[in-house]
DNA sequence: TTGAGATAGCTATATAGTATAGCAATTCGA
DNA sequence: TCGAATTGCTATACTATATAGCTATCTCAA
């Protein structure tokens, strides 16, 4: 429709996000949740507010996404110090990672498919410049 | 944070828009109703449900955003056939295209800033990729 | 050592964007 | 001409995100 990089910037995401959940719905498990989940397998002990840092979530609203993870037994928190805790993956939630892994791989994968290597590359790096200095 | 096209994309995006939001707010337009009047600028007496389809938005949605623009007198509903009209823009909408169309020119300059022109062109080519087959 | 300020986790609530289901009127097309 | 599709619309739900504020705890400099 546009030649707009900021609306296809828009749209693009738009798409990609749609296409990501329902794959996950699978596994039930939202693109914010399954990022989450393969966050603190990378950080184990990570305290919540570092993983919200990382993904730019809000205090405010990693505290019912959390929640939500423990309630369903995915992770664990460990008391780190009176006021935090480090947040580790519970053995359903390890189980877990290696599927969220490859719904992750298969959706770059698909995003991917038709763009040469030397686009994605630019691609990348575009995107890289513009979060730089957001 | 990450190497993923995907999470690149979905975080630059949110940040485009958050960025772009901020900026309509002297307008007192969101990014959706300030596209939705370019759109309209450009393509006079098309029906609402043509606009939905180039922007993909759903008739459901459509129906109280147009009411909102007609309320406001930016744009007016002419009568088509028996059940649809077209959209042309108000006096006051027309007044407001400029200030929209340097909005978005602006906009799209702060994105493009520190790209060069080689990858903008890249990245204008893989965004429309990805956007074909979604 | 203590007090101010920063930080962590959390609750409640607000706002916005989008999705789903369904309705009545109208138009299209085999 | 009649069934199917289209249009605009309402009501509603769901999700993501934003705002404000609370308590408890920790840090650090005076």
């Amino acid at each position: 429709m546009s030649d707009y990089p900021g609306y296809l910037l828009r749209r693009a995401s738009a798409m990609a996000m749609a296409r990501l959940a329902k794959h996950l719905k699978t596994l039930h498990l939202n693109p914010t949740d399954a990022t989450v989940l393969s966050v603190i397998d990378a950080n184990p002990n990570a305290k919540q507010s570092e993983i919200g840092r990382m993904l730019d979530i809000a205090r405010a609203n990693m505290a019912p996404l959390i929640s939500r993870l423990a309630e369903r037994e995915l992770i664990e928190r460990q008391p780190v110090d009176g006021r935090s805790h480090g947040l580790v993956l519970s053995r359903a939630g390890r189980v877990l990672i290696p599927r969220i892994k490859s719904a992750f791989a298969e959706h770059e994968d698909a995003l991917m498919k038709d763009i040469p290597a030397t686009q994605r590359r630019a691609l990348i790096a575009a995107l890289r410049a513009m979060l730089k200095e957001g």
